[in-house]
DNA sequence: TTGTACGCGTTATCAC
DNA sequence: GTGATAACGCGTACAA
């Protein structure tokens, strides 16, 4: 059984392949009766058009992709959801690329944006570490959601939407700090780290400032090399060992929902209690905070409404030929149950 | 600046195009002179070969295709980690290929088939309700993972991995059983549910018939129309409407561990204690069973394990021409700290 | 309304 | 070692 392509229809129909074509892409100059006729073999036949093929005649095909860095991120899961149906609202192709986690999130862009004739693209997550003539190669229109491009790439080059590290940083642990809380532990990212670990570390330090508290190295959680500092594993071995070690605080401040669950549970096995002995609070808002027990206190990053925002400006630039732009969204401080006012 | 192609490298370096070809392709017989000149040229004109034209032009391309059905679901990503690795360590190509929810996953894979010219696939989620001839339209060897076809299906058209549902709720419900529970409620999946729903609750009445417990009806929870029975969402709507429409169960045995964080949240917030009050058991097994507080009883799926056998299955069919098998794998009941026995 | 012929960018098969 | 050239399967001018 040979691979049927078109001209087997064709063939079969007694037809050209031009009106196989017609009769597949729905053009309207074609006899209802060939039509129906063409379409009655194709699906007896179980002939399925050549996307290759297709894609390499086709100039521009309404597709908009979205990169994905790190499938088991719970944050983008909502993100993805809210994407695809906007994009599927405007009758847009949709196509959700998966790249791994040492993969180049911009090479797979590159060469996706050849073999499917993109007309758009939307990152989630990565994308730090680019020069600018590798980001000058993107022919498409694209949106940084929830991160961000190196500051010396020029702003006019891309559009990004995302939420101020800094400052969202600097709202939980001020909020930690009016509550009578000093000594506040970061389980923090990579101490290279130049991406939203860098900010939130920063926003941190601000807010302690502001409190007259003093910045006191010792209180940061770095994890082990090789280690995702995002991951609840991070979470629980960085605070178990500060315990151990006979770490002194009142509060942790996570870098991220998940890293906040290993926190909370390191200090329950420990034989801690939440917000008793200790108060967590994370970072992203993710499903899980809310259903965790104590629900998490953390900053809910809005992200339906950033998925919106993220196809909006895409699509002013896709057909508006708009000017890229760069929104800040302000984030949410969602109390849970795993903080509490010291007295 | 148009878009450089195979023949602009070629006229660029005075070569013909099957030279640069060459060069690209790692071929051999090449002077390794131009060979440099031609990848230095390459570099510098940021050429990209296309790879819809090289899919046109490619009988067999070692990649294999990953089909997962529902990106969101934890219990995947475990198991996509296992085959990437796997997968990339033979020197395959992998493609990770996202389906929507209510995607037709085969029909999905039938196009990707003839596009990469896929040397295998692996179905994870999703596939069932498919009809033989759609299956055998298939003709690449392929393995569902964690799922299965219809019965109906000849066992000898595919490859399949998986654990023993029935027989794993069974080991689940009786093992509340033997603590002494005796009102154990269900969490279930959707009534009509054909699929490892239907094998769960097998499982479940199974063990109360041994254990010479009567089948309650009202024990069981449906979800609403609509809701996903497996999310944590569906997990706490139930119990809660349960409990408080006054049902008595000193157990819960939830269909997934996600729908069995929302049973738990959902009695915490009623002022119930775990395990205490109710004990809770889950199913699957993912990483966050162990760092929910209480830490979740459940049945683990063995996914490395799972994951690597339905490699090494699709191996043995691609390179061996092996046999199509159907493999069963053992599960573990890992004790958290969710469940009780009853003085 | 329909059919023919060309080209999309590549790789493989030949000659040279 | 290298360069023409014929496919791969499809869409689309263009002619009929």
């Amino acid at each position: 059984m040979e691979t049927v392509t078109i001209k087997d229809i064709a063939r079969k129909c007694k037809v050209g392949v031009s009106t196989v074509s017609r009769a597949i892409n729905n053009h309207p100059d074609i006899n209802p009766e060939t039509k129906k006729k063409i379409m009655d073999t194709i699906a007896e036949c179980n002939y399925i058009p050549n996307n290759s093929a297709r894609n390499l005649k086709r100039n521009e095909s309404k597709t908009i992709a979205v990169m994905i860095k790190g499938i088991a991120n719970p944050f983008f899961h909502g993100i993805v959801k809210v994407l695809e149906s906007s994009i599927e609202k405007k009758k847009y192709g949709f196509h959700l690329q998966h790249v791994e986690e040492e993969g180049d999130e911009v090479k797979a862009a590159l060469e996706l944006e050849k073999e499917k004739k993109l007309c758009g693209i939307i990152f989630l997550g990565g994308a730090l570490g680019h020069s600018e003539e590798t980001i000058r190669q993107l022919r498409t229109p694209f949106v940084m959601c929830t991160t961000s491009l190196n500051e010396e790439i020029p702003k006019e080059l891309y559009s990004s939407v995302k939420i101020n590290d800094v400052q969202e940083a600097y709202r939980m642990v001020s909020y930690l700090c009016s509550l009578g809380h000093k000594k506040i532990a970061m389980v923090a990212a990579r101490e290279d780290d130049q991406a939203v670990g860098k900010m939130r570390l920063q926003g941190y330090r601000n807010a302690l400032a502001d409190y007259g508290i003093p910045f006191n190295r010792d209180l940061i959680l770095y994890p082990v090399k090789g280690e995702d500092p995002y991951s609840m594993k991070n979470g629980y071995d960085t605070v178990r060992k500060f315990i151990e070690c006979g770490g002194q605080a009142t509060a942790f401040f996570v870098i991220s929902d998940n890293a906040a669950f290993g926190a909370c549970k390191a200090l329950w096995d420990m034989g801690k209690k939440i917000p008793d002995d200790y108060s967590v609070a994370g970072f992203d808002g993710i499903d899980m905070a809310k259903y965790y027990c104590p629900s998490l206190t953390t900053i809910k990053q809005p992200f339906e409404e950033m998925g919106k925002e993220a196809i909006d400006i895409l699509f002013d630039l896709i057909e508006e030929s708009g000017e890229n732009r760069h929104k800040i969204f302000e984030a949410e401080l969602v109390e849970g149950q795993s903080v509490r006012a010291l007295v």
